[in-house]
DNA sequence: AATGAATGAGAATTCATTCAT
DNA sequence: GATGAATGAATTCTCATTCAT
């Protein structure tokens, strides 16, 4: 019954169409809150519902379904993280910069989130669905550009010409996928991801120079 | 609630003496099949008792619930390929051998064991319960395992110090992971996995030489 | 709860003075169109409102719920029906006219009413509240006028006498109703229903015919 | 809880498979009951559950859906209707003749049986999806044997040539479905539908005689 | 008056589990 | 032990209706 809880303190921005994508990142926010704390498959819409502040109904003005719901929060994230990434990657000097730079970002989006983290390395893998998504646009959208990236380094060079960019680029995507996952279950340390990333980058990075 | 194993006459019984303990693998190994490919929660306990050529019922003779199924699964054969993997640890002679070996084991190429690395990759994530409670005592066995591969190469030399061996065993779990979850869902290419495989570990072995 | 069937401003306000009833009557034929169409429940009130070029919420300040709407499609417009057949029949000639065109009326070949036609063939029956309610006494109101006619043939000594008006009426409603379903569920075909109807008609008048 | 209402009492017939079909029939029956009382849409799965004395979930084991049970209700009597008619057609002399004992056989199916009769006039057309179904291979099957018999007549002769065979049945079949329909809206009269059949056939027959 | 975002009661259906045979 | 028909609790999603703007 309560009314906007989350009714954004953060100060009056757009006059208008604010309200309404409040409510699906409040949405989105509860969901993660709660698909982190029970699974996503123990999770009830309608505790989704409550936890956000909304009737059940009104989940489903915002998202086809409760997977949905669940493809939603990956793909806002892999969102941010693709636009990071484009928008950084030109002003870096060489292919070593950015897939640093990539490893980075990767870590950094989830690091100090453990509800996120866990929702990303756990619960998306609950939803049959969303596995098929896996492939999804966005997401080879995103392997793509560290595939790039690689070519890059291919192209001038300094990387090994041996690998499949692409299937290196899964590589380094699952295993800050699976840093994040064993963070994610384990004690909360904020900072610890961004740390390790260094480590990944150098490992990667030494184990694609050429020779 | 009655606590079930139901461990059956091995002994005695039957001319073959294992009639009774062979519908209990036959459930297991149907399951482990199953799980395989729709996952845990996609699978109906119907559709294990047709694989294992039973009745619905009878899976409730040798297992109290569908989630004892796949507790099962882990409890009778994760152990044994934990086991088999350091058992491999100990013959191979160096560093290099066996995190190449840790590649090959990890995506089920040898010993028939593909089902299994597939639960386990895909069905491990969709019981919360079951990862949180069963799952990630044995993975952080698993994950210390390769960190100590690890640890034997910096010790003798061959391996960079600078390395958090667990970290790098998170990684590299993370990347072989990121890899089998994209094969298992996309079209079957059986040489394609092996190949990647290979280069994952060259990778990774370049990544992690001392220099 | 409240009653409201705001009759509107019929006089003064607007310049064409009739701008409030218009929307009412726009609503009212859009919920013809779209209820002939697809049948009362499997019409969404949102469909009708898009139909009727006004938002969903405006259909409740002139209609008190879904059902008050195909209620007051039955109390406005049936009974001009109803008016209109009975007048007509008064202006024809003899019960053979009477019936032929009985038979067009009913199949809504004329006055643009096929929709109406159509609603109360098929949405008729979908409320069952509104069947006993309101149609059934309007229906045998009909049936009756139908009867009519015939007594009315049988009464100048072109019909049989041997037939009960009542029961013949029910056959002919009967057949021209098992008619337009066929007809209204199929693709359209225009033509084929008024060649159709003249067959029906033809059988009928033959069939009553005095010997 | 109470087992078996119904365990009929139809003595020890067939050693075997006679329970289930039982169990489809009480189904059948209690869904017809409750039907008839409060229409199709108004009837919860579970009022026709707790009517036959069975569990929700069991009806999903005879019926695909609450949509199909009414079907089979519509499609079980068709059955009947289609078999008798089929049985008897042969043995009987001319068209006119058998014209004549199709209309007793449909009518007398569903004489004095009021909630049968009901369903199968009004609820029927409650289901969208059994609406389309209307043109469905059983009921037209029905009509076609209808259409048959008349284009059997036409062959010797005695019928008009200028009627479309399968637009007669419709209009046949649709003034008995009226006569029923107006029988099952009103109150009950044991045997008046049947009293009704020779009627209704002796003015069909008339119409269709050929001059 | 008009809007349409939000509501939340309500219902069909699924499927793990049981138990009479 | 084995069966599989029957169970019924549990849950997603829909959609008529409301009401703040």
């Amino acid at each position: 019954m309560t009314e906007s809880r989350f009714s954004a303190p953060r100060a009056a921005s757009s006059p208008t169409g604010r309200k309404a994508s409040d409510k699906r990142d409040r949405i989105l926010h509860a969901a993660t809150h709660v698909f982190a704390r029970k699974g996503f498959h123990a999770t009830r819409v309608s505790e989704v519902a409550k936890a956000a502040g909304v009737a059940d109904g009104t989940i489903y003005l915002y998202f086809k379904s409760k997977d949905e719901l669940l493809i939603s929060i990956f793909e806002d994230r892999v969102d941010h993280l693709l636009e990071a990434v484009r928008r950084e990657m030109e002003a870096l000097p060489n292919a070593q910069a950015r897939l640093r730079r990539i490893n980075e970002l990767q870590l950094g989006l989830l690091d100090g989130e453990r509800d996120l983290a866990e929702v990303i390395t756990v619960s998306l893998r609950q939803s049959t669905r969303l596995l098929k998504q896996y492939a999804a646009p966005k997401f080879l959208a995103y392997l793509e550009t560290i595939a790039d990236v690689i070519k890059g380094g291919q192209a001038d060079g300094s990387f090994r010409d041996d690998v499949v960019p692409l299937d290196a680029a899964r590589a380094i995507f699952g295993a800050l996928d699976g840093l994040a996952l064993t963070w994610a279950l384990g004690p909360a340390h904020p900072g610890a991801l961004q740390a390790t990333a260094g480590q990944v980058a150098s490992v990667f990075l030494q184990g694609l120079e050429r020779r």
